[in-house]
DNA sequence: GTCTATATTCCGATAGAC
DNA sequence: GTCTATCGGAATATAGAC
């Protein structure tokens, strides 16, 4: 793994673990092992940093993406929530909720990113669900856009609110979407 | 309104805006026409702002519940949704989402106060969904808790998500909880 | 209660040597 | 690519006058 990603993973955990606003280069500094002003070198300012680490989502996903495209709509929903199981198990909160309590602080650059990141995985997973319904294994009444935005935003904030609550309310969520959605 | 009140009111605006690493003494100290070495004198460190807001909050919850104590389940699930409401309205987000993502930052004592506002929460919506479904007003299979953590999580998020996505999705979703809960 | 002044620390960022 | 050194700014917080 090369520093640049490095930095990137490092930047992408302690966003995760503590919120933007909250991590430093000195911190990353630290753990890579190089001193602040080399990071400078890979990522000029904090937003390239920020974007960089969006993109690296986007690649995981769209490789993700590609190779589910042939599974079954039941195995892209079963990855779908272990994306988030572990999120939870990692004590984080996704990146996207993350992000999204800090926005208004965030260069044009990483919003515009971001967005074009929840735009990939709204557009995913309205489309496992649709092609689900249309094969009979999943059962809904709402638009597919509808019914991921459900979904997505019970996961997102459940990752948020068993920091509060109980580490179990994670795995209750999941299971109620689950139940709901193969009813019948 | 007393300076003490004023100054809780801006900050709890700027850490739903901006999120609480976010916003400055400065920032209050503008806003509110005093300097920053005054704010101190209202509240010693920035934690003892942070658990004043959530005591607000705690308050402001309290309160409501013991005037909506009387009235059915229906006005009570209203007024829940008219809280995430007027939150979009403002183009914030909840209190509890944007400490979250923050979370592990946060003063012990600060972490503490947000639990005790987050169960107060859980428990009000708890209890009128449960009263709800005793009096045939609402329709759900779970148990009380679980639905409330189900319905919370999904306007706690949506407000959050409808940052990057589209405003509408805020109406979308609270529509399709209201239509689920009422069902037959 | 509010002020001025200041201490201290930390942050993102840059210059220039190697 | 990484380093040392440093800049400029902003943050929380405190001391002491009024």
């Amino acid at each position: 793994m090369s520093k640049r990603e490095e930095i990137i993973e490092l930047a992408d955990n302690l966003i995760r673990q503590n919120g933007y606003n909250a991590f430093s280069f000195h911190e990353i500094s630290n753990k890579v092992g190089i001193k602040t002003a080399s990071i400078h070198y890979h990522f000029p300012t904090k937003s390239d940093l920020g974007v960089a680490v969006i993109d690296q989502h986007i690649e995981n996903l769209t490789g993700l993406i590609e190779n589910f495209g042939s599974k079954s709509p039941t195995e892209k929903l079963n990855r779908f929530f272990s994306i988030y199981s572990n999120i939870k198990k990692e004590s984080k909160v996704c990146l996207v909720g993350s992000l999204a309590t800090d926005f208004n602080t965030l260069d044009d650059k990483v919003q515009e990113k971001l967005k074009s990141f929840s735009k990939l995985m709204l557009n995913w997973v309205s489309g496992f669900l649709e092609e689900g319904r249309n094969k009979n294994l999943f059962v809904f009444d709402e638009e597919p856009r509808n019914k991921a935005l459900m979904i997505i935003s019970n996961m997102l904030a459940i990752v948020q609110l068993t920091r509060l609550t109980n580490d179990n309310d994670f795995e209750v969520v999941k299971t109620i979407i689950k139940n709901d959605i193969l009813k019948k």
